[in-house]
DNA sequence: ACGCGGTATGTTATCGCTAAAAAATTTGAT
DNA sequence: ATCAAATTTTTTAGCGATAACATACCGCGT
């Protein structure tokens, strides 16, 4: 009779049991409204919900995942969370999948393939219902892993190579190709390359190699880098310009190739705060197409790393895949950068 | 025999029985080596573990979690993941987590009461070990579940009001004080306020409010202001600051607040561009003191939200309530935000 | 040989829920 | 009324692990 009315914090948790008993049905009809499956009787399934809602019961998962083994949650494994692109990715994800069932779990792993095995092996173990993982190269345990694992698997970002079962992203060689070609076409000849140190950020190595394939067939090369790790960004792109400006006074630079938008960003700033004529004496590009560039006085070239989209993607390949269990798989989705000129690198000369 | 050398997918699931088999232990101690639990023969310890590597077995944390009672996963509820304030919170939390056996679990609201009461039922139905959880503004039923759920609540970012649990953060209203006591020192009179439109943003109305209390209490109060909503934050900031400077040239401001450093950035360059001097004919400060602002050619005045620190001292109070588990709680930290007047707010002028 | 204090392994009984099958109830056509 | 068909509800068995207890084993002093 006396069930409280859910003011005195239960020491024991409660569990469907006590909906059960407190709205005097089985626990398992108890379960099917709480699920809205199968056919219950209206008036039971107001019973039932006046009495969990009154007891303010919520559904073990563990225990229903386990029952059922079905998960509902995608495990999403990306290197950081601290530079504006995973975040955003992320957002990607969270709106596919806030439309379904399923709920993303994020792992971080600091661009380390160790840390990268040690987190898929953690989420693994929750048996999701899928992984959104960041890049191609993994250790050889981490590609066993997601390869046995049984269930849909996308890897972003990155479509330069050979994914384990679907893929979505960008080719960062095309992207690196597309740019130094633009820079050719527009005349520019002693070109600077700015980037990370960062030996593991595939992508950007990616960018780099098919950046100067482009060039050599060209004639051209890589005329000074600069390269740095750690800190603000804005302000490394600033020294960095400075920096390498400085070094080839005697045979000025005529473009400056950035990693990122962020040192792009900087390097614009100094340029500007210099008296530097942008793209006139010295083009500037970056690449990722940050929302923030927007703002600035003078706007960056970039190519846009679709991010969000890549995000979408991915999320709806895994909940596509949920859906319908036996579908193939093995999607690549080859999204297509598009470089926006801004105003710091000149259009094509004129065809002859 | 032929325990197959994992080369071959598995169709069903491997358990623990199936290294169990393949070891000739009982499931239980495979279970035992496979945790580092209660004594175990060097030789069958070995003999397990080369088992499971040999199968590929992970083990099925729901199943465990469910025998146990014991879940390892922290429930994380944020607003958004893409203004730069909490993916830092996240990696804060991340850092203190990845030490312990913790994994942080991510939930997004958009600033919603009504989604984060959807997205706290769902985490709830977890049994997660612990709850992070933005603001100390709720609805009433999500109050309710997280008072009954008997496991630690942390709700971080701001410390004005009453916590359900233990609470991290700073207080919005202070800094607002903060702010205004600096920028009337400065001799400021006439200020202009820039933010966001968001109502349900608790803590920037928090700061306006401590803001224009201070600036009562100088006889002063907000000569003009200007909200906006989405897009680039920094373009916004130049829109915004040419619109609210336009709108007073004849009775000129003489200092803009911004609610966030984004806007304000956007601010300083409208004014940079425009030949406005700066702190002389107009002083700016923004909010958060996040990292890029050393880029800029000049320091935008902010303070900071101790994001990072944040992150950290809420994983930490989690933690630590996981370890000792009767330990009291209702711990409230409340950090003390450093105001950094950059380049762009005059010091306190001499007392006379 | 006996029994003692260990350590090393195995057994049994859940954990809280859901799938599947069985039972009870209602409906409806004759 | 009557019985088959349809609907609603209950019962029975796990899901894959772990806690707690039970047993087997080992060396060793007496």
């Amino acid at each position: 009779m006396s069930q409280g009315s859910g003011n005195t914090p239960p020491k024991r948790p409660l569990t469907l049991r006590d909906v059960s008993e407190a709205s005097g049905v089985s626990e398992m009809t108890v379960s099917r409204v709480l699920r809205n499956r199968g056919d219950v009787s209206e008036s039971t399934r107001a019973k039932v919900l006046e009495a969990a809602r009154e007891l303010g019961y919520v559904p073990n998962k563990i225990a229903g995942a386990l029952a059922s083994s079905r998960v509902n949650l995608v495990a999403v494994i990306i290197p950081s969370m601290s530079n504006m692109v995973f975040p955003e990715v992320m957002t990607g994800i969270n709106d596919v999948l806030e439309e379904t069932e399923l709920q993303p779990v994020v792992g971080i792993t600091n661009y380390k393939p160790e840390r990268e095995e040690a987190v898929l092996y953690q989420m693994l173990s929750w048996r999701p219902s899928g992984v959104i993982i960041a890049g191609l190269e993994h250790t050889e345990a981490a590609k066993a892993m997601l390869g046995a694992a049984g269930i849909p698997i996308v890897e972003i970002m990155d479509t330069d190579g050979e994914p384990i079962d679907s893929a979505v992203g960008i080719s960062h060689r095309r992207a690196g190709r597309k740019m130094a070609q633009a820079i050719i076409d527009a005349g520019y000849k002693r070109i600077g390359f700015l980037g990370t140190k960062m030996p593991l950020d595939h992508r950007a190595r990616k960018r780099f190699e098919g950046f100067t394939e482009v060039l050599a067939k060209a004639k051209l090369e890589i005329a000074d880098s600069e390269f740095y790790s750690g800190g603000s960004a804005l302000k490394k792109g600033r020294e960095m310009t400075e920096a390498i400006l400085k070094r080839n006074e005697e045979n000025p630079l005529d473009f400056l190739y950035y990693s990122n938008d962020m040192i792009g960003a900087g390097g614009l700033m100094y340029c500007l705060d210099n008296g530097i004529d942008v793209p006139g004496q010295i083009g500037l590009a970056g690449f990722n197409g940050i929302e923030f560039l927007d703002g600035l006085p003078r706007k960056l070239a970039t190519m846009d790393a679709c991010r969000l989209e890549i995000g979408r993607a991915a999320a709806e390949i895994i909940a596509k895949r949920v859906e319908t269990p036996d579908a193939p798989g093995g999607e690549v989705v080859t999204l297509e950068p598009s470089l926006a000129y801004g105003d710091t690198l000149k259009r094509k000369k004129k065809p002859i």
